[in-house]
DNA sequence: CTGAAAGCGCTTACAG
DNA sequence: CTGAAAGCGCTTACAG
């Protein structure tokens, strides 16, 4: 591979010079600027970037940071990557993955190694001790999703309260007045305290509170069987729900089914209501299933937007907070009065 | 961040010596190992890996190369990711994403950056110029997949014709002779050759043949509705068919319902196999589906296995062909004889 | 076992 | 507008 030194020989000029033209970085006689560019095409240069970020102390790589233990990215988590990944490249930066640990510990250890120049964070937990070492070691950051306290941090997240006043106003204007909320139980201790968990829940009674609306939330794991019990619970506990708001996308199919065994159709009878979902996941169901849309892609995109505007000083995204967005399906229909 | 230069003076050696011990490349006697120890300890300092990139010609950086228009990764895509992001870091490198059109042009201009020591490369088609780039440009490489003609080369992929044998054993052990094979219609006409759908057709083809049996194949789109449609066409050209081998996981809950309209339940009256899928997918389903799970978190390890040994020369894997596992869900069960 | 020195391929004041 | 030179923080022959 050539480097500046060939070229600059090439063009009879020094190599800092060939390297204001490579960057644009200071004026060049046109004259000059022809012959570095003739010399660069002929020799098929390309500026190394590892030379480069150990002179300018800047590596153009950013990391994603996400729990190393978390083997199973949910679909909207792994939106988050990709979009971040090409945001990231767009902007002629690179992005690697950091699986770490939540304790702060190895994320301080890959900081230190100076390989990268700010670090996005996903799946924040209310009390995190990742956000403490990202502070302590002065590194520029951004959250997807935020700590209990994040006023003045760094963060994008979903609008929960938004999002779940948007799916409340749909159900009561199809006239549901009993409606239910099915969150997910955390699949271990570490992430009892999740945010988006915690947020969702609490937006679900503020909003119930507002409208004069009883609230009941259950838990399930995150698959059918779950749903199905969940179904059964709900039944047992509220019979007269007409409709059901879910986030947990993995047990939504099980409701469905659990509430089919009982008897009870959907949409005809209930309505359910999908939150923080990819399309996909919605159209793998039948009924297709009303989601209220994930804007993962968005968000990864504005973390990365949010990240860089600290690095390069490019404008920081006016908003930070999205909501999911509507998409009526196939599984929310008016209410009927039930027995 | 204390470096070298600072280790060295506070120890009172050279800086040479303390890369001697920081790297153990060369014997260093116990005092002054002792010296050095206590001064990076007191300063905490961690090593450059910028800088030891550009000195040693090894950045310890791999790319995860895959399909810029995909913006869908499936499960089984990304547990390749996280796997390899994984396996990486168990060795110390680090994983960048690279998002890449299929022409190779721009992999060619990534990899000229200088930034990466070699290559994961994902969604491999039969005719694939990203491969052409790698090598012509001398790049180590590990495909996951494989081309039309892959001997000799570096890659893992899914064994699909054991796989579907597998598969057509449980089948036949339970009494089926009427099988037919739902695939996946390529989203666009760029992934029309996508190995893994041609070979898997091909595997059945020849597992029933070689079993006596007539195949049938359809394909239909990656959602609900797809799956529906297939069924529906299904029990119009073979009303005889008792199983469905399926290799689509976002259609698979499509073809249980779309049989269920026409009054044919799984299993009872249908058996439906999904192939190379995830547990968390087939655990979704109701009936949980009975699957041949995806060895993709063992595919992406070993792609970074593959890569990495001739890198750093240790010992390349020597299975490179994994097939999916059977695991027993609720969607298969004895033959019934149908009209 | 240890050190002095060259070099990896760039960027960036500084000088002219 | 252009160049000589120092320097980014390491590794690695080479010498002793």
């Amino acid at each position: 591979m050539a480097t500046m030194r060939e070229v600059a020989e090439r063009a009879g000029v020094s190599i800092a010079t060939v390297s204001f033209v490579v960057n644009n970085t200071k004026p060049v006689s046109p004259a000059t600027r022809e012959r570095i560019e003739a010399a660069m095409a002929e020799l098929g240069f390309r500026r190394n970037v590892v030379a480069r970020a150990l002179a300018s102390r800047r590596t153009r790589i950013l990391a994603m940071a996400y729990p190393a233990l978390q083997h199973r990215l949910g679909s909207t988590a792994m939106s988050f990557v990709t979009s971040a990944a090409s945001a990231a490249s767009e902007r002629e930066y690179h992005l690697v993955l950091w699986p770490v640990d939540n304790d702060g510990v190895e994320l301080t250890e890959l900081i230190r190694q100076g390989l990268v120049d700010g670090i996005v964070l996903m799946e924040v937990l209310l009390d995190d001790a990742r956000v403490d070492a990202l502070i302590s070691t002065g590194t520029p950051y951004a959250m997807i999703g935020r700590t209990a306290d994040p006023a003045g941090l760094p963060y994008v997240d979903i609008d929960f309260d938004a999002t779940v006043d948007t799916a409340l106003d749909h159900l009561q204007s199809l006239g549901h007045r009993e409606i239910a909320f099915v969150s997910e139980r955390p699949p271990s201790e570490e992430f009892r305290a999740y945010g988006a968990k915690v947020r969702a829940e609490a937006a679900f009674r503020g909003s119930c509170e507002r409208r004069g609306l009883e609230p009941i939330i259950l838990e399930c794991a995150q698959n059918a069987a779950g749903g199905r019990k969940a179904a059964g619970e709900l039944l047992q506990a509220r019979p007269r729900t007409t409709a059901v708001v879910i986030m947990n996308e993995h047990a939504a199919f099980g409701v469905v089914s659990g509430l089919a065994r009982s008897g009870v159709r959907v949409p005809e009878d209930v309505s359910l209501l999908s939150v923080s979902t990819s399309s996909d996941m919605g159209a793998m169901a039948d009924p297709v299933l009303t989601i209220m849309r994930s804007p993962g892609i968005h968000l990864g995109r504005l973390a990365v937007q949010l990240l860089l505007s600290q690095l390069d000083g490019g404008e920081a995204p006016s908003t930070r907070l999205l909501p999911c967005e509507l998409h009526q399906g196939e599984s929310t229909a008016p209410a009927r009065v039930r027995g």
